[in-house]
Order: structure tokens, then sequence, then C-alpha cells
DNA sequence: CCCTGATTCGC
DNA sequence: GCGAATCAGG
């Protein structure tokens, strides 16, 4: 098999949809999850989540006197890849990564995170002892109930963006990722789902063993549009 | 063991 | 350019 125009262009939407290289290569078939993964890289898409990748350690000279012969050997390869925050990469089944159901996290807290060591001493059963004056701190801020300054333009009015998202509406992406007109269902979801009806049905199937899986029905990326 | 993506290197 | 082999973390 070759990479066709079009094999490429499907490789791509799903790369970037957050499909895993073994779905894209079963899915394309006739390529192994290896040729998928080496593709992305010579197309120059790889920038995903990877499980082994979080080395970024600068090297502490406790030690200057360590092992400058080493270094010196060591290829100069690239290194130090800054990985710049991706957009929130959807898992499978569900097309948007659930965001979280705290704004006030994400947003308006600074948060003291303050590491202070403090002296605790263990009582019977376990239980932590606390100074008269060791109240814990984290009082969470009264969210504010609405400052929220409406729609500003008439443009977007009607249109569900990512900063209007929370959880009582419907986050299923309608259209494509990066296009102008992309934003979400915003319809009122259905309670204890991130999605509206309709959309939980798109989002929950029964899972398919992997054998029997067949080319993906509920496509929010890639493929023909549904709108 | 299964999975994942990254990298290398002979072709 | 391609992808199997290999690596390495989850």
């Amino acid at each position: 098999m070759s990479w066709t125009d079009e094999r490429i262009e499907k490789l791509t939407k799903m790369w970037e949809g957050g499909s895993t290289a073994s779905q894209i290569a079963d899915e394309l078939g006739g390529v192994s999850r290896n040729a998928v993964i080496g593709k992305a890289h010579r197309l120059g898409l790889k920038a995903r989540p990877s499980p082994v990748k979080p080395n970024e350690k600068t090297e502490a000279p406790a030690t200057p006197a360590a092992k400058p012969a080493k270094a010196a050997t060591e290829t100069p390869r690239a290194e130090a890849t800054p990985r710049p925050a991706p957009a929130p990469a959807p898992s499978r089944p569900a097309p948007v990564a659930a965001a979280p159901a705290a704004p006030a996290a994400a947003a308006g807290t600074p948060a003291p995170a303050a590491p202070t060591p403090r002296i605790v001493s263990v009582g019977p059963g376990g239980f932590l002892r606390q100074g008269p004056g060791d109240q814990q701190a984290p009082i969470p801020p009264a969210p504010p109930r609405r400052l929220v300054p409406a729609k500003p333009s008439a443009e977007i009015a009607d249109k569900t963006s990512l900063l209007d998202l929370n959880d009582r509406i419907c986050r299923w992406p309608m259209g494509h990722p990066g296009e102008p007109d992309f934003h979400f269902c915003g319809e009122k979801v259905n309670p204890g789902f991130p999605y509206c009806v309709e959309h939980c049905g798109r989002a929950y199937q029964a899972q398919l063993p992997r054998g029997a899986r067949r080319p993906p029905p509920p496509l929010p990326f890639g493929g023909p549009r549904v709108r």
C-alpha cells in the first residue's frame, strides 16, 4: 500500500482527532501501526501526548565533576522539545474531553498552593491532630453568581463556543475544530451526561470487541460532515 | 502481557 | 520515504 492523498488526509484527520495509531492503521488497512506513526512523524504532525515522552529534566549540576566526557560523547540530537499545551485531546468514545465541571479551578482562583511544612502528630486511630490555629485554609471561594457579560457580539450570539461550555449544556462538537464556525451543540444536557439526549445516543454506544470493530459510526471528526 | 507513541536505521 | 525493530512508559 502506498500513501495516496486520500490516505494521508485520513491519517491526518484521525491523528489530529485523537485516534490512536493502531486505530488509524486498521482503519486504513494494509499498513501497520508503526507505518502510521512513522508517516505521521514524516508529515510533521507528531505532537501528541505520548505515554513515554514526559522526559524533560534539567540536569542539576549537584556534582559538577561528574561526567563531562560522557556528555561530550553524547550525540547532540534535537532535545529539550518544549511541549506546548495541546488542545484537549478527545478520547475514543467521547469526541470532546470532558472539560472539568469546575471552571473556577481553571480560571478564577489563584490557588494559594502553599506547601507549608506543617507539623502534625498522629493520634490514636490514625487521625491527624490539629493545633487550635491549624484550621485548614482551603475555603472554596464563593463562586461569583453571575458576571457573565452576556453575548457581546451578535456575530456569535447563537453559537456555543468553547468558552460557553458548562456542565449543563451539550458539548458535542458541531463542525470541525479550527473552522471559523466551529462550535458546540449547546443543547440542554441529558442530566448526568455531558451531552444532550440526542448526542448521548451518539456518544455512548456498546463497545464492540476489538476484532469486531467496524469503521467508527460516531464520527465527530473526519469523514463526511454530519450536521 | 496488553496497550501507547518515539526513535532508529536498513532498505 | 518507508516501516520493522526496538525502546520505554502506562
